[in-house]
DNA sequence: CTTTGTCCAAAAATGCCTTCATGTTTTTCC
DNA sequence: GGAAAAACATGAAGGCATTTTTGGACAAAG
């Protein structure tokens, strides 16, 4: 079945049939009825590369994401698709683990099958050092490129992030305020959302007047292991640190701090707080349930899409968009 | 750049561009090198679109999904994704929900786009009555159809399960032989894995003479709801329903009935027992550690992602392949 | 009856690559 | 040295839909 065959199924010209599926200028109902009859009958669906070949779009968007099964990273990408699909694009998803090179691959790759954007969510994509992100504005060159939760001031590069500092700032700031003063900044990861929520714990503490680098820690192994970052926990508390309260840059790592509490034999949160960031489900999973930030992400990746159906029709849009971040009060902090 | 500026620059023709292009058949490696150079220093990305309509494929592969955000899914998309880009294939995800409609129409779209085969992740693609069916067998006519946890005898269908009615059994025969006898089972999907499940854990209990059709307690909530599930499981205790331990069709359910128990007083595992399924990240979330049916997720996906390459390449491929569980033994069970 | 405008057919150009049949060069071997 | 075989390269024909141009048919308006 191609558009010939329907054409002539329908008795009408291929650039009539093209019309009516492009639903551009007159076509006469008549005729657009007919033709539709014809496509509903044989069951008719353009060829895509044909498609492809004439528009130079196949109104498909490429995601980038380190690891979809990591549980924020999943959830804005069924955000993510949901809204895009609901926009009449389809996605095509390029896990490319954390390695720089790889991203530069699934990148390139992603450009060659010729979608119409990239979105890359996660701030793992912008790096610290401005050559390595030269693949970010070498994208941008060709096609929107649009960034959740990390920040690149770029031609064609748009932003959508959190506002992890006042975030982490507030968090800090609340437990403080509880009477904890020796709180662990427990995160794993120095990315651009990474530096803000540390940034933001940072100034909390210096403004109180108890800044203290020793209880800055970074967890270096895998985010999904639990059992680990507990442990990494215990040894510190062994090699002599001394904390009351945990903040943590990702639920998973928060949840390992109470973890470490109950084995520690400390109550929570009378002893010992702990606050994650993303809400997450995990938040629920603890006991007791975790304080968590809800960085509302779905406000981000709605925000997200309807930036990029701007951005594809050819309006201006806004080159950088902020959302502020809640704290979700539950039973891991007094 | 096309592969006529490139045929030009290198002084040969369009045919043989294509050729280096290909790797196939005869070229010099004169001539290679020549082409080779053209396209690095003009930096030459041949047009996918054009490309597919010569070949008739992009070496895509569509992923469905009803919910990436869901655990297990999301590390199976993972999986496989990562697995077939180890073969050079790239994918298209579409996260369709749980409408059936969704899902007829996701597979419409993949095929719209020229995939070269459907992967459908999930036993909720498969459902109970025949003609429910259809879409997957019509998508076979066109495309090999490879399914993750469901099996479908159709021509060009091929299955991959992990053995979900001897893990139950042996689950249930676990914690029976622990002295558990009323052991409820709390499950949310009658898809076919589910049934499987179900009818592994009614095996056991009647063989051990205990079989209890109250036991056997559905919830239809939001599978990331934690606090609803746990209430849930209160509620039934309330109603008089009287049970010393749980097994779960998924470890959130599982996790929910730890909660449950702690909130109720229950020692775990002492008065109380759970056994979850999936043996997922939750499994070490929970406290005490879940005892959990780890259906080697990863095994699975690779041999799917085998059998598809298989299958494309026009071997004759096993149509179904099962593999076994393993209990993972933790905390909640005795 | 002419003008004007709407709708559509037919045909051709365009996009870019693959591939087959054909043509040309090089190698091989007596 | 020359013919046959092997190796390599070319030209042109697809593949399918979009878009533009030209012009025909028809209806309403002047």
């Amino acid at each position: 079945m191609t558009i010939y065959d329907i054409s002539e199924k329908a008795g009408v010209s291929i650039a009539t049939v093209s019309r009516v599926l492009n639903g551009s200028s007159r076509v006469s109902e008549k005729t657009r009825q007919k033709v539709m009859d014809a496509i509903e009958r044989y069951g008719y669906t353009p060829n895509a590369f044909a498609r492809g070949l004439g528009l130079n779009t196949m109104k498909t968007i490429g995601i980038l994401c380190a690891d979809s099964s990591d549980l924020y990273l999943a959830k804005a990408v069924y955000y993510i698709e949901q809204k895009l699909r609901a926009n009449g694009y389809d996605c095509i998803l390029c896990c490319t683990g954390y390695e720089p090179e790889a991203k530069v691959a699934s990148m390139n790759l992603l450009i060659g099958k010729k979608v119409d954007a990239v979105i890359l969510t996660g701030s793992n994509f912008v790096h610290d050092r401005n050559e390595d992100n030269r693949y970010i504005a070498d994208a941008a060159a060709q096609l929107p490129v649009m960034l959740l939760n990390a920040v690149l001031d770029r031609p064609n590069v748009y932003s959508i992030v959190s506002d992890d500092f006042s975030s982490m700032y507030e968090a800090a700031g609340q437990m403080l305020r509880t009477g904890v003063r020796d709180i662990l900044y427990f995160y794993n990861s120095g990315s651009y959302s990474g530096q803000k929520k540390l940034a933001g714990f940072r100034a909390a503490m210096e403004e109180a007047g108890f800044p203290d680098e020793r209880l800055i820690c970074r967890y270096s192994g895998s985010r999904e292991d639990i059992l680990s970052m507990t442990a990494h926990l215990k040894r510190l508390r062994e090699n002599g640190l001394c904390f009351h309260g945990v903040i943590a840059s990702d639920d998973s790592l928060a949840l390992a701090a109470v973890k470490y509490a109950k084995q520690a034999g400390l109550r929570i949160p009378e002893d010992f707080s702990v606050t994650g960031y993303n809400n997450s489900m995990l938040s629920c999973c603890s006991d007791p349930e975790l304080t968590s930030i809800d960085t509302r992400l779905e406000t981000l990746c709605q925000h997200l899409v309807t930036t990029l159906m701007g951005v594809l029709a050819g309006n201006e849009m806004p080159k950088k968009a902020v959302f502020s971040g809640e704290l979700i009060h539950r039973g891991t902090t007094r």
